[in-house]
DNA sequence: ACAATAACATAGCGATCGCTATAGAATGGA
DNA sequence: TCCATTCTATAGCGATCGCTATGTTATTGT
């Protein structure tokens, strides 16, 4: 029927989640896409839409190929702790790997956003808030198993490992090593509420 | 000798504080500065210097008057556990205020920024340093007087309870309420090392 | 070979960015 | 009163923003 497309599109929409991941939604230009793409702004806009749907884009790939880790630690390990436990251990590996940015984009790419990026930065506190919510459930089945005192707070205990977990992201981008958040995730596993031995 | 000026030159600079602490160094325009602070760009540029030179001086201020708790608490407490223990708590009741934006300017205002914006994001980012290296102080102290074990890796202590705050400031900005911030701060300290009963 | 189709590169749209030249308004000293 | 000085407001600078109209080039079916 007529010319074909001229560049991958699967290596282009990686280029611009590198992109992304590095400076955030607002920061990286057009101009920075388009040249890390490899692509012209027409070619961008044909293939991808606009900035804001090569972003949501970005950040599905983004949960499939780089945050993927979480959720499997989360389906995988028979205990509520050691799943949480795994992720911990892991993000401080992924959060450091030099084959990419450092941290995590769904927690820093949409944090200083004007207001016409509001509903950008509100996609991504969903995101955050998904994961949240993913750790609770492990953790209320913990609960429901009678591995957790009846008094535990899982609300609270939910939102103190997804503040860990967000606070070794920032570490990670302020320039801390694997090493150190690996202590880091030690650390926090030992706030971990332990039955009364009754 | 000439004329004076027109505005409250304080009251200008929080208002500048307050729109920066909400949006961050780069998504926040000097049209939304202008307005905020009820002034014209002539008159910004009068008495601040440039946005950036403003933004410093924002960043003076923010630690002088929302970020002092932290200061305080570290120098006042007889511990460094006590100390850490305050900070948690305060950061829990200071980020959540509703009195004004939630989280933390210097965790947060320089997050996502171009290039041309790379030194304020370092700037920020030894801010973050120096209170990580402050709670470590603190830390290292208890260190010296016996109240740790001897094996305490000090410096992974001091970055878990960095990591903590931060991921508080976060929690915060996506809608964690104060009660829940402050049971998230309990959590942390139960990490906290214990002598060995010898 | 030739028309139909679509991706390509160039160039530039209106809007906004940080910032400032210019001119008018208000305050001081002589 | 008059000048010198400095703040203020209007208007607009060059540059960049996200995005696209236009024309060209390459690939298809006939």
């Amino acid at each position: 029927m007529a010319r074909q497309r001229a560049f991958d599109r699967d290596a282009a929409l990686e280029n611009a989640l590198l992109a992304f991941w590095r400076h955030g939604y607002e920061a990286t230009s057009v101009a920075e896409l388009t040249a890390a793409m490899g692509i012209r702004p027409p070619s961008l806009y044909a293939a991808f839409g606009d900035k804001r749907r090569l972003f949501e884009e970005v950040v599905r790939r983004y949960q499939e190929v780089y945050g993927s880790f979480s959720t499997r630690a989360l389906a995988e390990e028979p205990t509520g702790r050691q799943a949480v436990e795994r992720v911990l251990r892991e993000a401080a590996s992924e959060y450091t790997d030099p084959g990419h940015p450092p941290g995590c984009l769904i927690i820093t790419a949409a944090v200083n956003c004007g207001p016409e990026s509001a509903e950008v930065e509100e996609g991504l506190r969903q995101g955050r808030e998904a994961s949240k919510a993913a750790i609770r459930a492990r953790i209320d089945g913990d609960m429901a198993a009678g591995l957790l005192p009846p008094e535990t707070d899982t609300a609270a205990l939910a939102a103190y490992y997804a503040a860990v977990i967000q606070g070794m992201s920032t570490q990670a981008r302020d320039g801390t090593g694997r090493e150190e958040l690996e202590r880091v995730a030690e650390l926090a596993m030992l706030a971990w509420p332990a039955v009364s031995a009754t």
